[in-house]
DNA sequence: GTCTATATAATGATAGAC
DNA sequence: GTCTATCATTATATAGAC
Protein backbone atom coordinates (compact mmCIF):
# COMPACT_ATOMS: atom_id res chain seq x y z
CA UNK A 1 0.00 0.00 0.00
CA UNK A 2 0.94 3.40 -0.81
CA UNK A 3 2.83 3.60 -3.86
CA UNK A 4 -0.52 3.58 -5.74
CA UNK A 5 -1.20 7.10 -7.19
CA UNK A 6 -3.78 9.16 -5.31
CA UNK A 7 -6.02 9.67 -8.05
CA UNK A 8 -6.20 6.00 -8.29
CA UNK A 9 -7.46 5.60 -4.74
CA UNK A 10 -10.85 4.52 -3.83
CA UNK A 11 -12.45 7.41 -2.07
CA UNK A 12 -12.39 5.93 1.31
CA UNK A 13 -9.05 5.09 0.88
CA UNK A 14 -7.97 9.02 -0.26
CA UNK A 15 -10.18 9.95 2.51
CA UNK A 16 -7.97 8.15 4.89
CA UNK A 17 -4.77 9.45 3.21
CA UNK A 18 -5.67 12.86 3.26
CA UNK A 19 -7.02 12.11 7.09
CA UNK A 20 -3.49 10.85 7.96
CA UNK A 21 -1.61 14.03 6.47
CA UNK A 22 -3.91 16.44 8.11
CA UNK A 23 -3.75 15.12 11.71
CA UNK A 24 -0.23 14.84 11.06
CA UNK A 25 0.96 18.17 10.03
CA UNK A 26 -1.60 19.98 12.21
CA UNK A 27 -2.94 17.40 14.62
CA UNK A 28 -6.25 15.79 15.48
CA UNK A 29 -7.92 18.98 16.80
CA UNK A 30 -7.11 21.56 14.66
CA UNK A 31 -7.61 19.61 11.20
CA UNK A 32 -11.01 19.83 9.62
CA UNK A 33 -13.59 17.53 8.18
CA UNK A 34 -13.77 19.65 5.49
CA UNK A 35 -10.07 20.29 5.24
CA UNK A 36 -9.81 16.44 4.86
CA UNK A 37 -12.80 16.04 2.55
CA UNK A 38 -11.24 18.80 0.11
CA UNK A 39 -7.95 17.26 0.09
CA UNK A 40 -9.37 14.06 -0.64
CA UNK A 41 -11.66 15.49 -3.59
CA UNK A 42 -15.15 14.33 -1.61
CA UNK A 43 -17.73 16.20 0.30
CA UNK A 44 -17.81 16.13 4.04
CA UNK A 45 -20.55 14.06 3.71
CA UNK A 46 -19.03 11.21 2.61
CA UNK A 47 -16.69 11.12 5.22
CA UNK A 48 -19.26 10.91 7.20
CA UNK A 49 -20.90 8.24 5.13
CA UNK A 50 -17.22 5.93 5.36
CA UNK A 51 -16.15 6.68 8.77
CA UNK A 52 -19.05 7.84 10.48
CA UNK A 53 -17.02 11.04 13.10
CA UNK A 54 -14.26 12.66 13.12
CA UNK A 55 -13.22 10.45 16.01
CA UNK A 56 -14.09 7.00 14.86
CA UNK A 57 -12.31 8.39 11.15
CA UNK A 58 -8.90 8.64 13.45
CA UNK A 59 -9.51 5.74 15.28
CA UNK A 60 -9.45 3.94 11.62
CA UNK A 61 -6.44 5.73 10.72
CA UNK A 62 -4.51 4.75 13.86
CA UNK A 63 -5.37 1.16 13.33
CA UNK A 64 -4.27 1.65 10.04
CA UNK A 65 -0.91 2.78 10.80
CA UNK A 66 -0.32 0.44 13.35
CA UNK A 67 -0.91 -2.40 10.61
CA UNK A 68 1.49 -0.63 8.15
CA UNK A 69 4.17 0.05 10.68
CA UNK A 70 4.13 -3.43 11.93
CA UNK A 71 4.50 -5.01 8.20
CA UNK A 72 7.85 -3.25 8.18
CA UNK A 73 10.65 -5.11 9.59
CA UNK A 74 12.40 -5.08 12.49
CA UNK A 75 15.10 -3.36 11.14
CA UNK A 76 13.06 0.09 11.17
CA UNK A 77 11.71 -0.43 14.72
CA UNK A 78 14.83 -0.91 16.46
CA UNK A 79 16.69 1.40 14.51
CA UNK A 80 13.35 3.83 15.81
CA UNK A 81 12.15 4.89 12.80
CA UNK A 82 15.42 6.64 12.12
CA UNK A 83 17.68 4.95 9.15
CA UNK A 84 17.87 4.11 5.65
CA UNK A 85 14.95 1.65 4.56
CA UNK A 86 16.21 0.66 1.48
CA UNK A 87 13.52 -0.88 -0.90
CA UNK A 88 10.52 -1.04 0.66
CA UNK A 89 6.91 -0.87 -0.70
CA UNK A 90 6.89 2.39 0.77
CA UNK A 91 7.88 5.40 -0.86
CA UNK A 92 10.36 7.72 0.75
CA UNK A 93 7.61 10.58 0.78
CA UNK A 94 5.01 8.23 1.98
CA UNK A 95 7.21 7.48 4.99
CA UNK A 96 7.43 10.62 6.33
CA UNK A 97 3.99 10.95 6.73
CA UNK A 98 3.66 7.89 8.48
CA UNK A 99 6.60 8.96 10.61
CA UNK A 100 5.31 12.34 10.94
CA UNK A 101 1.67 10.94 12.05
CA UNK A 102 3.10 8.53 14.26
CA UNK A 103 4.92 11.09 16.09
CA UNK A 104 2.26 13.36 16.49
CA UNK A 105 0.12 10.42 17.73
CA UNK A 106 2.27 9.47 20.50
CA UNK A 107 1.99 12.53 22.10
CA UNK A 108 -2.26 13.14 21.30
CA UNK A 109 -1.96 9.43 23.16
CA UNK A 110 -3.57 7.41 20.93
CA UNK A 111 -3.99 3.64 22.56
CA UNK A 112 -3.38 2.34 19.63
CA UNK A 113 -0.52 4.04 18.34
CA UNK A 114 0.58 3.62 21.75
CA UNK A 115 1.48 -0.55 21.53
CA UNK A 116 4.24 0.55 18.38
CA UNK A 117 6.03 2.01 21.16
CA UNK A 118 5.81 -1.10 23.74
CA UNK A 119 7.18 -2.92 20.66
CA UNK A 120 9.94 -0.81 19.98
CA UNK A 121 11.59 -2.30 23.67
CA UNK A 122 11.89 -5.21 22.85
CA UNK A 123 14.76 -5.22 19.91
CA UNK A 124 16.31 -2.42 22.09
CA UNK A 125 16.51 -4.40 24.93
CA UNK A 126 18.18 -7.52 22.79
CA UNK A 127 20.45 -4.52 21.64
CA UNK A 128 21.52 -3.93 24.68
CA UNK A 129 21.83 -7.34 25.62
CA UNK A 130 24.35 -7.76 22.84
CA UNK A 131 26.28 -4.05 24.72
CA UNK A 132 26.22 -5.44 28.02
CA UNK A 133 28.25 -8.71 27.15
CA UNK A 134 31.09 -5.87 26.87
CA UNK A 135 30.64 -4.78 30.70
CA UNK A 136 32.83 -5.58 32.92
CA UNK A 137 30.71 -4.14 35.91
CA UNK A 138 27.16 -5.50 36.91
CA UNK A 139 24.47 -2.79 35.69
CA UNK A 140 21.76 -1.35 38.56
CA UNK A 141 19.27 -1.12 36.54
CA UNK A 142 17.69 -3.88 34.98
CA UNK A 143 17.93 -4.43 31.05
CA UNK A 144 14.39 -3.26 30.37
CA UNK A 145 13.75 -0.15 32.09
CA UNK A 146 17.02 0.52 30.08
CA UNK A 147 15.80 -0.46 27.25
CA UNK A 148 12.76 1.50 27.40
CA UNK A 149 14.92 4.83 28.18
CA UNK A 150 16.95 4.05 25.01
CA UNK A 151 14.14 3.40 22.83
CA UNK A 152 12.46 6.95 24.29
CA UNK A 153 15.46 8.92 23.63
CA UNK A 154 15.78 7.91 20.02
CA UNK A 155 12.05 8.47 19.11
CA UNK A 156 12.26 11.62 21.15
CA UNK A 157 15.36 13.07 19.03
CA UNK A 158 12.93 12.95 16.36
CA UNK A 159 9.64 14.13 18.14
CA UNK A 160 11.43 17.43 18.63
CA UNK A 161 13.10 17.14 15.41
CA UNK A 162 12.19 20.53 14.89
CA UNK A 163 14.05 21.91 17.06
CA UNK A 164 17.06 20.09 16.35
CA UNK A 165 16.28 20.60 13.19
CA UNK A 166 16.60 24.20 13.91
CA UNK A 167 19.45 24.27 15.68
CA UNK A 168 21.83 22.00 13.09
CA UNK A 169 20.65 24.09 10.42
CA UNK A 170 19.27 21.26 8.72
CA UNK A 171 16.22 18.96 8.38
CA UNK A 172 17.27 16.04 10.46
CA UNK A 173 14.24 14.54 7.54
CA UNK A 174 16.31 15.28 4.78
CA UNK A 175 19.35 12.67 3.54
CA UNK A 176 21.91 15.01 4.92
CA UNK A 177 20.24 15.78 8.19
CA UNK A 178 19.57 12.18 8.62
CA UNK A 179 23.50 11.51 7.78
CA UNK A 180 24.66 13.70 10.30
CA UNK A 181 21.97 12.66 13.18
CA UNK A 182 23.18 8.88 12.48
CA UNK A 183 26.90 9.74 12.41
CA UNK A 184 26.10 11.66 15.53
CA UNK A 185 23.95 9.36 17.40
CA UNK A 186 26.91 6.32 16.33
CA UNK A 187 29.26 8.53 18.46
CA UNK A 188 26.95 9.14 21.41
CA UNK A 189 26.09 5.35 21.62
CA UNK A 190 29.90 4.09 21.18
CA UNK A 191 31.49 6.59 23.81
CA UNK A 192 30.44 7.11 27.19
CA UNK A 193 29.24 10.35 28.18
CA UNK A 194 29.75 10.01 31.84
CA UNK A 195 32.92 8.25 33.55
CA UNK A 196 32.81 5.30 36.42
CA UNK A 197 33.78 7.80 38.96
CA UNK A 198 31.27 10.73 38.04
CA UNK A 199 28.84 7.72 37.64
CA UNK A 200 29.56 6.26 40.59
CA UNK A 201 29.83 10.07 42.50
CA UNK A 202 26.08 10.82 41.24
CA UNK A 203 24.81 7.44 41.92
CA UNK A 204 25.47 7.64 45.99
CA UNK A 205 23.63 11.25 45.61
CA UNK A 206 20.49 9.82 43.85
CA UNK A 207 20.52 6.60 46.21
CA UNK A 208 21.60 8.29 49.41
CA UNK A 209 19.73 10.57 50.89
CA UNK B 1 6.77 33.63 41.99
CA UNK B 2 4.74 30.17 42.09
CA UNK B 3 4.29 29.38 46.18
CA UNK B 4 1.20 31.97 46.60
CA UNK B 5 -2.25 30.28 47.24
CA UNK B 6 -3.85 30.42 44.74
CA UNK B 7 -7.11 32.48 45.80
CA UNK B 8 -4.77 34.87 46.73
CA UNK B 9 -3.29 35.77 43.50
CA UNK B 10 -4.59 38.41 41.24
CA UNK B 11 -7.29 37.29 38.72
CA UNK B 12 -5.13 38.52 35.95
CA UNK B 13 -2.72 35.32 37.22
CA UNK B 14 -5.02 33.85 38.32
CA UNK B 15 -6.14 33.51 34.55
CA UNK B 16 -2.08 33.36 33.31
CA UNK B 17 -1.96 30.10 35.87
CA UNK B 18 -5.09 28.44 34.77
CA UNK B 19 -4.22 29.00 31.37
CA UNK B 20 -0.90 27.40 31.85
CA UNK B 21 -2.90 24.26 33.64
CA UNK B 22 -5.11 23.71 30.26
CA UNK B 23 -2.76 24.57 27.58
CA UNK B 24 -0.70 22.12 29.16
CA UNK B 25 -2.76 19.22 29.88
CA UNK B 26 -5.13 19.74 27.07
CA UNK B 27 -3.22 21.93 24.19
CA UNK B 28 -3.64 25.14 22.69
CA UNK B 29 -6.52 24.11 20.39
CA UNK B 30 -8.44 21.95 22.64
CA UNK B 31 -8.26 24.28 26.02
CA UNK B 32 -11.18 26.78 25.42
CA UNK B 33 -11.40 30.39 27.27
CA UNK B 34 -14.53 29.33 28.87
CA UNK B 35 -12.60 26.16 30.80
CA UNK B 36 -9.78 28.55 31.60
CA UNK B 37 -12.09 31.36 32.86
CA UNK B 38 -14.11 28.72 35.24
CA UNK B 39 -10.39 27.24 36.37
CA UNK B 40 -9.38 30.88 37.20
CA UNK B 41 -12.79 31.25 39.10
CA UNK B 42 -13.50 34.91 36.75
CA UNK B 43 -15.74 35.52 33.65
CA UNK B 44 -14.87 34.51 30.12
CA UNK B 45 -15.19 38.52 29.59
CA UNK B 46 -12.48 39.15 32.05
CA UNK B 47 -10.02 36.96 30.39
CA UNK B 48 -10.63 39.52 27.25
CA UNK B 49 -10.51 42.46 29.32
CA UNK B 50 -6.86 40.99 30.35
CA UNK B 51 -5.45 39.98 27.35
CA UNK B 52 -7.43 40.58 24.30
CA UNK B 53 -7.54 37.22 22.93
CA UNK B 54 -6.20 33.43 23.23
CA UNK B 55 -3.84 34.09 21.20
CA UNK B 56 -2.51 36.62 23.36
CA UNK B 57 -3.21 34.98 26.39
CA UNK B 58 -0.80 31.98 25.20
CA UNK B 59 1.92 34.84 24.35
CA UNK B 60 1.77 36.02 27.69
CA UNK B 61 2.41 32.33 29.02
CA UNK B 62 4.80 31.61 27.00
CA UNK B 63 6.70 34.57 27.90
CA UNK B 64 5.73 34.19 31.42
CA UNK B 65 7.24 30.47 31.14
CA UNK B 66 10.55 31.44 29.95
CA UNK B 67 11.21 34.56 32.13
CA UNK B 68 10.63 31.73 34.86
CA UNK B 69 12.51 28.94 33.57
CA UNK B 70 15.36 31.01 32.97
CA UNK B 71 15.52 32.17 36.39
CA UNK B 72 15.87 28.57 37.46
CA UNK B 73 19.47 27.13 37.92
CA UNK B 74 21.77 25.99 34.53
CA UNK B 75 21.98 23.13 37.00
CA UNK B 76 18.36 22.07 36.11
CA UNK B 77 18.91 23.29 32.18
CA UNK B 78 22.02 21.15 31.78
CA UNK B 79 19.80 18.32 33.42
CA UNK B 80 17.44 18.21 30.69
CA UNK B 81 14.58 19.53 33.08
CA UNK B 82 15.31 16.11 35.20
CA UNK B 83 16.76 15.77 38.52
CA UNK B 84 15.95 17.52 41.73
CA UNK B 85 15.55 20.92 42.28
CA UNK B 86 15.85 21.25 46.13
CA UNK B 87 15.06 24.15 47.23
CA UNK B 88 13.52 26.16 45.26
CA UNK B 89 10.87 29.17 45.02
CA UNK B 90 8.81 26.72 43.16
CA UNK B 91 7.19 23.89 44.55
CA UNK B 92 7.02 20.67 43.26
CA UNK B 93 3.76 20.60 42.08
CA UNK B 94 4.39 23.76 40.39
CA UNK B 95 7.57 22.73 39.10
CA UNK B 96 5.51 19.88 37.70
CA UNK B 97 3.34 22.03 35.50
CA UNK B 98 6.08 23.85 34.16
CA UNK B 99 7.70 20.97 32.73
CA UNK B 100 4.31 20.20 31.47
CA UNK B 101 3.60 23.05 29.62
CA UNK B 102 7.00 23.49 28.22
CA UNK B 103 6.85 20.02 26.30
CA UNK B 104 3.69 20.70 25.38
CA UNK B 105 4.71 23.82 23.92
CA UNK B 106 8.16 22.53 22.33
CA UNK B 107 5.98 20.41 20.10
CA UNK B 108 3.61 23.03 19.38
CA UNK B 109 6.12 25.08 18.13
CA UNK B 110 6.30 28.55 20.06
CA UNK B 111 9.00 30.22 19.01
CA UNK B 112 9.20 32.04 22.50
CA UNK B 113 9.70 28.58 23.87
CA UNK B 114 11.87 27.42 21.78
CA UNK B 115 14.65 29.54 23.04
CA UNK B 116 14.41 27.28 26.26
CA UNK B 117 15.96 24.39 23.77
CA UNK B 118 18.33 26.34 22.48
CA UNK B 119 20.09 27.57 25.63
CA UNK B 120 20.06 23.80 27.02
CA UNK B 121 22.66 23.24 24.25
CA UNK B 122 25.45 24.97 25.69
CA UNK B 123 25.75 23.57 29.24
CA UNK B 124 25.12 20.51 27.41
CA UNK B 125 28.43 21.22 25.15
CA UNK B 126 30.32 21.68 27.99
CA UNK B 127 29.22 18.88 29.76
CA UNK B 128 30.55 16.86 26.60
CA UNK B 129 33.45 18.51 26.79
CA UNK B 130 34.25 17.62 30.04
CA UNK B 131 33.48 14.19 28.65
CA UNK B 132 35.65 14.09 25.36
CA UNK B 133 38.59 14.60 27.40
CA UNK B 134 38.55 10.66 28.31
CA UNK B 135 38.32 9.80 24.49
CA UNK B 136 41.05 8.17 23.15
CA UNK B 137 39.36 8.77 19.44
CA UNK B 138 38.28 12.23 17.27
CA UNK B 139 34.49 12.15 17.50
CA UNK B 140 33.18 12.27 13.67
CA UNK B 141 30.74 14.69 14.62
CA UNK B 142 31.54 18.11 15.89
CA UNK B 143 30.67 19.24 19.75
CA UNK B 144 27.22 20.66 19.10
CA UNK B 145 25.77 18.78 16.86
CA UNK B 146 26.36 16.05 19.58
CA UNK B 147 25.13 18.39 22.12
CA UNK B 148 21.74 19.33 20.70
CA UNK B 149 21.59 15.51 20.07
CA UNK B 150 22.09 14.53 23.49
CA UNK B 151 19.89 17.31 24.58
CA UNK B 152 17.14 15.84 22.54
CA UNK B 153 17.66 12.92 23.81
CA UNK B 154 17.03 14.00 27.21
CA UNK B 155 14.40 16.22 26.72
CA UNK B 156 13.03 13.39 24.55
CA UNK B 157 12.51 10.98 27.13
CA UNK B 158 10.35 13.74 28.89
CA UNK B 159 8.30 14.48 26.21
CA UNK B 160 7.48 10.63 26.07
CA UNK B 161 6.80 10.73 29.34
CA UNK B 162 3.49 9.04 28.97
CA UNK B 163 4.66 6.35 27.33
CA UNK B 164 8.06 5.56 29.13
CA UNK B 165 5.55 5.75 32.90
CA UNK B 166 2.96 3.11 31.12
CA UNK B 167 5.78 0.68 30.60
CA UNK B 168 8.07 1.12 33.53
CA UNK B 169 4.53 1.30 35.46
CA UNK B 170 5.93 4.25 37.44
CA UNK B 171 5.15 7.76 36.94
CA UNK B 172 8.43 8.76 36.06
CA UNK B 173 7.45 12.30 37.65
CA UNK B 174 6.83 10.34 40.93
CA UNK B 175 9.77 10.34 43.29
CA UNK B 176 10.21 6.65 42.89
CA UNK B 177 10.19 6.81 38.51
CA UNK B 178 12.25 9.64 38.59
CA UNK B 179 15.14 8.03 41.04
CA UNK B 180 15.11 5.23 38.57
CA UNK B 181 15.15 6.89 35.37
CA UNK B 182 17.73 8.98 36.79
CA UNK B 183 19.55 5.94 37.29
CA UNK B 184 18.89 4.32 34.27
CA UNK B 185 20.13 7.23 32.54
CA UNK B 186 23.04 7.55 34.62
CA UNK B 187 24.09 3.54 33.74
CA UNK B 188 23.41 4.55 29.79
CA UNK B 189 25.63 7.47 30.10
CA UNK B 190 28.63 5.83 31.52
CA UNK B 191 28.49 3.23 29.21
CA UNK B 192 28.71 2.43 25.62
CA UNK B 193 26.27 0.96 23.91
CA UNK B 194 27.79 0.48 20.25
CA UNK B 195 31.48 -1.54 19.82
CA UNK B 196 34.36 0.80 18.63
CA UNK B 197 34.34 -2.66 16.31
CA UNK B 198 30.75 -2.23 15.33
CA UNK B 199 31.01 2.49 14.99
CA UNK B 200 33.66 1.57 12.66
CA UNK B 201 31.89 -0.93 10.21
CA UNK B 202 28.09 1.20 10.77
CA UNK B 203 30.12 4.60 10.03
CA UNK B 204 31.57 3.09 6.94
CA UNK B 205 27.83 1.95 5.74
CA UNK B 206 26.52 5.51 6.60
CA UNK B 207 29.55 7.32 4.44
CA UNK B 208 30.26 5.00 1.98
CA UNK B 209 26.86 4.40 0.07
C1' DG C 1 -21.56 5.77 -3.25
C1' DT C 2 -21.74 10.44 -3.49
C1' DC C 3 -23.63 14.90 -3.12
C1' DT C 4 -26.21 19.25 -1.22
C1' DA C 5 -28.49 21.44 2.35
C1' DT C 6 -29.48 22.01 7.07
C1' DA C 7 -29.45 21.47 12.16
C1' DT C 8 -27.02 21.87 16.30
C1' DA C 9 -23.51 22.79 19.29
C1' DA C 10 -19.40 25.01 20.78
C1' DT C 11 -16.24 28.71 20.72
C1' DG C 12 -13.84 33.09 20.25
C1' DA C 13 -14.95 37.80 20.08
C1' DT C 14 -17.55 41.81 21.40
C1' DA C 15 -20.52 45.43 23.66
C1' DG C 16 -22.12 47.52 27.40
C1' DA C 17 -23.79 47.66 32.43
C1' DC C 18 -22.17 47.93 37.17
C1' DG D 1 -11.93 45.50 37.31
C1' DT D 2 -15.45 42.52 36.73
C1' DC D 3 -19.66 40.69 35.06
C1' DT D 4 -23.74 39.31 31.88
C1' DA D 5 -25.60 38.94 27.51
C1' DT D 6 -25.07 38.48 22.73
C1' DC D 7 -22.97 38.08 18.10
C1' DA D 8 -20.66 35.82 14.51
C1' DT D 9 -18.11 32.09 13.09
C1' DT D 10 -16.92 27.58 12.58
C1' DA D 11 -17.21 22.79 12.93
C1' DT D 12 -19.47 18.47 13.57
C1' DA D 13 -23.37 15.88 12.91
C1' DT D 14 -27.50 14.71 10.29
C1' DA D 15 -31.14 14.04 6.69
C1' DG D 16 -32.41 13.21 2.43
C1' DA D 17 -31.92 13.65 -2.82
C1' DC D 18 -29.61 11.63 -6.85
Amino acid sequence: MGEAAFEDLTARARIRQAAMAHFAEQGFERATIRGIAATAGVSPGLLRHHFGSKQELRDAVDAYVVQEIKGLSDDIMADGLRGDLGPSILSREAIRVFKDYLLRALMDGSPTIATIFDEMIEPTEQWLAFADKDRTDEPYIDRRTRATVVAAMKMGVMVLREHVSRVLGVDILSPEGDRQLALAMLDIYSHPLVSPELAATARAQIDGP
